[in-house]
DNA sequence: CAGCATCCTTTGGGATACTG
DNA sequence: CAGTATCCCAAAGGATGCTG
């Protein structure tokens, strides 16, 4: 019987479909840039190397657990390097690789466009909200 | 008593942070971009206007949720435009406005990007994972 | 055909406390 | 000081069924 094909194929075809994505180079590195605290933590870097502490400091606002979780991250794709030194107290400097430089003009690429074109992004917001939100009576 | 001053504070910290994240133009935008579908569905609308019927075939995978969703979203921020025609049936037509025409030069630098840097990311993740998950047995 | 509204599962993120 | 582990909540996302 086939009564759990409907289903089930649209299922597999969504778990294809995501795994597409996922493979996809340009959803790769747009999912990377776009984490909350990847774009602050590569930027509090790219004047120079920094410890655990002085990032936490930096980059306020983010718990230390995202902190670690997206340097960790970082780490792992080659962006940033993770230097220890000594055991106790124990000192860690991340700095940014030349991969992790690389990144820096596409930010700044993503932020001049925004500087550009943010105003009729908001612009056509208004236009909505008081199209759609306002009472009609 | 000031005993729930620390957390409290804190917590208010963090609201103004993402606040001021959130009004970032560079963040507006990246958060715009990144979103799963959105780059889909602009892809699909690059070369005209689609139905909602097409678009939903075109960027199968998509629940029919996120689709609206995500459209009227891309419609709020000025990226494209949504226009009824009849009733019954309706036939609803999505175009790119020129603002969202606009965006397609980043999304393709960013591809740009990401094709010509991302084998030194999987490299390292490679090198990462060797290094951290192999047995050390 | 287009698109709400509802329900339910999964995930992400935050607070807290503990270890080398 | 840097990092891990645990708990917990809110939000995102998906499936389904109903309407103009």
């Amino acid at each position: 019987m086939t009564t759990a094909g409907a289903a089930q194929r649209r299922e597999t075809t969504r778990r294809e479909y995501n795994a597409n994505l996922a493979e996809c180079p340009g959803h790769e590195v747009l999912a990377a840039l776009s984490d909350k605290w990847v774009t602050l933590i590569v930027s509090a870097l790219a004047d120079g190397p920094l410890r655990h502490g002085e990032l936490a400091r930096t980059v306020a606002g983010a718990t230390q657990k995202m902190l670690t979780q997206t340097l960790r991250r970082l780490e792992r794709d080659g962006l940033v390097t993770r230097t220890v030194t000594g055991t106790v107290p124990p000192r860690v400097d991340y700095e940014l690789t030349d991969l992790g430089h690389d990144i820096l003009p596409l930010q700044r690429a993503i932020k001049a466009w925004a500087e550009t074109h943010i105003d009729r992004v908001h612009a056509a917001r208004e236009r909505y909200d008081g199209r759609h939100q306002e009472p009609r009576c």
